[in-house]
DNA sequence: TATATTTGTAAGTGATTACTCACTTTTAAA
DNA sequence: TTTAAAAGTGAGTAATCACTTACAAATATA
């Protein structure tokens, strides 16, 4: 059973993620959630709080879906990986990288630590991989790779699947 | 000269586009513009009706962008110069796609239109070009067009010329 | 010049905001 | 079982919100 603290946090984070953190009032939050507004202070110090630990707990959970990239050697076959990670990404964690890419186009809270982690990564692929300009490949890839987060999460793509291949295909990898 | 009706617009999209919609009140649009906060209501019907008038105004201005496609029948070089438009974004309408991009994430109010119509157009391009599935690659293009726009709103990237080329490329696009 | 219309302001409005405080209930340790 | 801490509530708070209203200044038309 959930207690009423991570009641508060799963549904403050639908509804960030769904209206947006300025549009999102605490009293809404707590209306909602079936608790006392004044809970929501007891348990985070503010607003400003209870954001941050909603992307601490998102970026805790979700990043098991980047363990899977050291699970291989072969920098194709990580490569590959990486691909389909915005494919991969739960359903129920929608609502936590929508918040996050929502985040990103207001200056000061856009969160460049998971991208750069993944940009690296990406660089020391290219470069197994013996192409010319391996920084400007992974460049490349890190913008894909935004654009087919943003695909998954703001339409509800059906035929996933096949786009999926299509990328694949352009790095010649297999399927 | 500016009228104060051109002012608030004015600044009500840097606002908008800096701070968010929601976050952005009619009584800091007012201050930083040097108006009262009455003249906006006089002018526009409410803050939606201003955020209306901003996004109009904005899509006349930068639609511009998109004649140009049509200013050859050659598909390869229709497709070149769509994917081209990214980085000619002019630096003094960033405010304005950084507040179409940022109003995306809200379900409400995402702007299908200018997308839905570009790729349609890309759609056609793959089928002169004989491509076996034409929609798909379209999609592609689509992903990869938000990727460069994100890149370019987001981080001022300075070489962009050299990952312009690259994407270029990747279509067999002599620069 | 006289008058009508538009543009602009200052001071409001009730509603909502994030947040506090005094208090009660529940839980857990001694 | 006593007691202390933690969890939870509901009624507040001042500040700010989007928006209105009554009125003055500027502009255009006759």
């Amino acid at each position: 059973m959930k207690s009423k603290k991570e009641l508060i946090l799963e549904t403050a984070l639908q509804l960030f993620a769904k209206n947006g953190f300025s549009a999102t009032s605490t009293s809404k939050i707590a209306k909602e959630a079936g608790v006392s507004e004044g809970l929501i202070f007891r348990h985070f110090s503010n607003k400003n709080g209870l954001l941050e630990s909603i992307l601490n707990l998102g970026k805790q959970r979700s990043l098991t879906l980047f363990e899977g990239i050291s699970e291989t050697e072969k920098p194709l076959e990580k490569l590959k990986y990486i691909l389909q990670i915005p494919f991969k990404i739960p359903a129920n964690e929608y609502p936590f990288w929508k918040l996050l890419y929502a985040l990103k186009w207001q200056s000061d809270n856009y969160d460049e630590e998971i991208s750069h982690q993944l940009k690296s990564i990406v660089i020391e692929i290219f470069s197994q991989l013996e192409y010319v300009k391996p920084e400007l490949e992974a460049e490349f890839v890190m913008m894909l790779f935004d654009g087919m987060a943003t695909a998954v999460l703001l339409k509800n793509n059906k035929e996933s699947t096949t786009i999926e291949n299509l990328i694949l295909e352009k790095y010649n990898i297999t399927t």
